[in-house]
DNA sequence: CGTAGCAAGGATAGCCTTGCTACGGTGCCCTATT
């Protein structure tokens, strides 16, 4: 980079900038994709803040949240010789954001904050392209892979308002990055040949924990009377909201200040809870998963799982919120098998054939309906019709324009097949996520160090046990380092090559341990093969 | 997939089991009412 740049970096931001964050900028500077993984806190956005300082054009910025739109342009605001930046979103006053428009259209913003909803729309598309937009930034980007299937489907079609707007180079940025994520955030937003840069996951200030219970009271009562005796701002994660009322009610009791969060509270509810919790004003917020991104508090001391998250990169992500500071924290998945139940009910999203069916007869052979008309038009609810025209969509079936949905050409022209083909794709899906909780439970069984599986998880080796997890502790994960070390054979399939399976295709090997490799395969997830069943019957090939 | 909550049924005084049903997370956006 050159030292003007990092002087003007100094001056207008006051930052120091590190070889990652600099690595990043040079690639898009020079019209390069990049993703960047790098933990919350270390400076993300400094790199499309910092590039945009270069640039001429608009930066555009997507972000999930509106909060943390509003968080941004705040930030950046604060620095008095920074370029303008605004954010377009429907919280905002009709004249505030025609007023950032003309101001786009005048040549007086850089930064343009929004949500991916909003790049659905051809006017907002046309204003940005017009305007001229010199960098994509996607922020928190693993939701592409986490949400655009199904919750969220804006963000599959972010790849195709990257064309539209004249193709930039685009920056997708993020602190979860398993290797299935990061392909998938790569595919979809139609990534060229990016720099991928992964920085610094482990976090070995961070003691991970797992107990394991039968009874579900016992396991109850043990979250309280963790969380009722630890020191320090924490987090307990559940699974409902209810859960969150019932906890924070029982901490109370024993005389903390729990406060819940979910999203189905009041947003001055919420916005509160998130304030005293920055402030150090509660000691537990207890929160489902909606309590997450933007959260940037450095002494969290400890968190807790009183139920088991979705996947590793889920777990990970939570934890990750504790001891920021570098200071010691903790982190306890109170693990009960049942518990993955609700995970696995909330993975199985493959609809109906006659849902399937209903949506592709509603959809004119010719021409286009609007998706607000389809529940209607297929006589099923909004939601049961939203599911099934994104997997219709998502299976090549239909497509989503500006005008609407409508078939794509060439491509099933009866019900019946259309809805084979979404089957058939949905439940591909399905398996992944299956197998991405089963791999979630694994974790919660390993007799290994915890910390070698979750650092595996994301492709990176630590050679010896933590010595600062529970079976470090007691143990197990020396045992199972020794017995390893004789048969293992690393060598082979070492992690993130690249290899074939006859029958799931494609696949990257996670890790190796003992016996057996782990290959995640995007046809099928993750599979655990036999090493010696690879090597007899030559089940993998490098590739 | 697992569980809370309820009603019905059974054995026997206030209780237990069985079986069914409903429910469970994440957030944009835009429109119609308060």
């Amino acid at each position: 980079m050159e030292t003007a740049l990092r002087t003007r970096a100094a001056d207008v931001f006051g930052w120091d900038l590190r070889d990652a964050q600099v690595a990043v900028i040079d690639a898009v500077l020079s019209g390069r994709d990049a993703l960047a993984l790098m933990p919350t806190g270390s400076g993300k956005s400094a790199i499309y803040q910092v590039a945009g300082l270069a640039l001429d054009g608009l930066v555009v910025v997507v972000s999930p949240l509106v909060a943390l739109q509003e968080d941004q342009v705040v930030g950046l605001q604060r620095h008095e010789d920074a370029p303008r930046a605004v954010a377009v979103n429907a919280t905002k006053r009709v004249a505030e954001v025609d007023e950032a428009w003309d101001a786009v259209a005048a040549g007086d913003v850089r930064y343009v904050f929004l949500a991916p909803e909003q790049l659905a729309k051809d006017d907002v598309v046309e204003r940005l392209a017009d305007a001229g937009v010199s960098l994509l930034a996607v922020d928190e980007a693993h939701c592409v892979s986490s949400w655009g299937h199904d919750f969220r489907p804006a963000y599959l079609a972010l790849g195709e308002a990257a064309e539209r707007l004249g193709r930039p180079p685009i920056v997708a940025l993020t602190a979860t990055g398993s290797a299935p994520v990061r392909e998938d955030v790569v595919e979809r937003l139609g990534m060229r040949d990016p720099l991928v840069l992964s920085a610094g996951f482990d976090r070995p200030g961070i003691r991970i924990e797992v107990e394991r219970y039968g009874d579900a009271d016992q396991k109850r009562d043990a979250v309280i009377e963790q969380a009722a005796a630890a020191t320090g701002t924490g987090i307990v994660y559940v699974a409902t909201r209810k859960e969150t009322e019932e906890y924070a009610d029982a901490l109370r009791a024993r005389g903390k200040d729990a406060r819940p969060y979910h999203a189905g509270m009041r947003v001055k509810e919420r916005e509160s809870v998130l304030h005293a919790f920055h402030d150090g004003d509660v000691d537990v917020v207890v929160a489902t998963s909606a309590f997450g991104m933007g959260i940037d508090k450095p002494d969290v001391r400890f968190v807790l799982h009183a139920d088991i998250a979705e996947s590793v990169d889920a777990h990970y992500q939570e934890i990750g919120r504790a001891g920021r500071d570098g200071a010691p924290a903790t982190a306890t998945l109170h693990y009960r098998s049942e518990d993955l139940g609700l995970r696995r009910f909330f993975a199985t999203g493959t609809p109906k054939p006659a849902s399937l069916r209903a949506v592709f007869d509603a959809v004119p052979a010719e021409g286009t309906i609007a998706r607000s008309a389809l529940p209607d038009a297929s006589g099923l609810s909004s939601r049961t019709a939203g599911r099934a025209v994104n997997t219709l969509i998502e299976a090549g079936v239909l497509e989503d324009g500006s005008e609407g949905v409508a078939r794509v050409a060439g491509g099933p022209t009866t019900a019946a097949a259309a809805a084979k083909a979404a089957t058939e794709r949905a439940e591909q899906r399905e398996e992944v996520e299956q197998s991405r909780i089963a791999m979630m439970r694994r974790f919660a069984e390993t007799l290994g160090c915890r910390r070698q599986f979750l650092l595996a998880y994301f492709g990176d080796e630590l050679a010896e046990p933590c010595g600062n997890c529970d079976t470090c502790t007691s143990g197990t994960a020396y045992d199972e380092a020794a017995h390893g070390a004789d048969g293992a054979n690393d060598d082979a399939w070492p992690p993130e090559s690249a290899v074939q399976h006859a029958q799931w295709g494609h696949g990257i090997v996670m890790s190796t341990e003992d016996d057996r490799v782990t290959v995640f395969f995007e046809s099928a997830g993750y599979k655990t093969l036999a090493l010696a069943d690879v090597e007899e019957r030559h089940l993998l090939e490098r590739v």
